[in-house]
DNA sequence: TATTGTTATACTCTATAACTATA
DNA sequence: TATAGTTATAGAGTATAACAATA
């Protein structure tokens, strides 16, 4: 049964049948996670150095929207920007509305590795879904996406 | 469109149509990680102590089982297996078989705890799914473990 | 006073290289 | 010789508490 998650062997709780789908859904994240490590390995960016440049690739947060879309600390988001400004993926920004502020944004460096990297997730992420036939694809993008936005919300 | 993931604007690559399922699925298994990422927090285990006892939840795995499965270095497992044993959720078992190897369990703190923390992820994914209709549910069950067990094979 | 971000500190997590004990 | 695991070491990632500068 391959299950290394937690399927407490379930007594019915928000809706039935819990025990499958939150099984495989747990599942699949790790897969994928494993993916998108592999993928970020490639180009030696850990998972959260990875995450960042895929949400800098069109926006220029703060450092305090930063924190909340990643849901750390402050402060971890201070040595995370610093790491990856050592390494010439991103820069501060001063903001001009707050003085003390900053954005955060991809250098031309970042952009390119960031987009050769999306590249490489492409293919293997692809390859995955391969085992699926096209109409099954698009269901489970589209169940995917629903799921994932009902808790993160649309833009 | 809410993407912080990585869809390079695409160029048609292994199957059709690749870019909207590997966003949908990076962006699903980044919400299902952050809550299994509450769900540890609740008692204050780590993404990877929360996924080590999921994994001893039905087995005894060696360290080098471990180091395997979880992708990490041996010397990390020892890390690992150290800081959860200090704290009473596992034990290392001379091997029977090998006298320079280890097994490693779940002590009865530690199966409590992953059977509490089941629960508690249990109510929080179901939660999550409670978007989908029952139908939808199955329909991402399967296709979501057709995906996971393509890659790391059935047991 | 409240907020944005940094610093100091401590701990977890991770890999590499060298090592011990056993196979 | 090869393998299972540990140790030493170094660095990334994280949170808490205290702080500085600005709002």
């Amino acid at each position: 049964m391959n299950n290394e998650t937690f399927n407490p062997a379930s007594q019915p709780s928000v809706p039935e049948n819990t025990s499958s789908i939150v099984d495989s859904l747990a599942q699949l994240s790790y897969v994928i996670q494993s993916v998108l490590g592999r993928s970020g390995a490639v180009y030696d960016l850990s998972p959260i150095q990875l995450r960042l440049l895929g949400i800098l690739r069109d926006r220029e947060p703060s450092m305090k929207q930063l924190a909340e879309r990643l849901e750390l600390d402050k402060s971890s988001i201070t040595g995370l920007i610093d790491r990856a400004e050592r390494r010439h993926l991103v820069e501060r920004i001063p903001s001009p509305e707050d003085r003390r502020g900053f954005n955060v944004r991809l250098t031309p460096d970042g952009r390119r590795i960031a987009r050769e990297i999306g590249g490489e997730i492409e293919r293997r992420i692809g390859e995955l879904a391969g085992v699926l036939t096209e109409a099954e694809r698009g269901q489970l993008a589209s169940l995917a996406l629903k799921v994932a936005e009902a808790r993160s919300g649309p833009d």
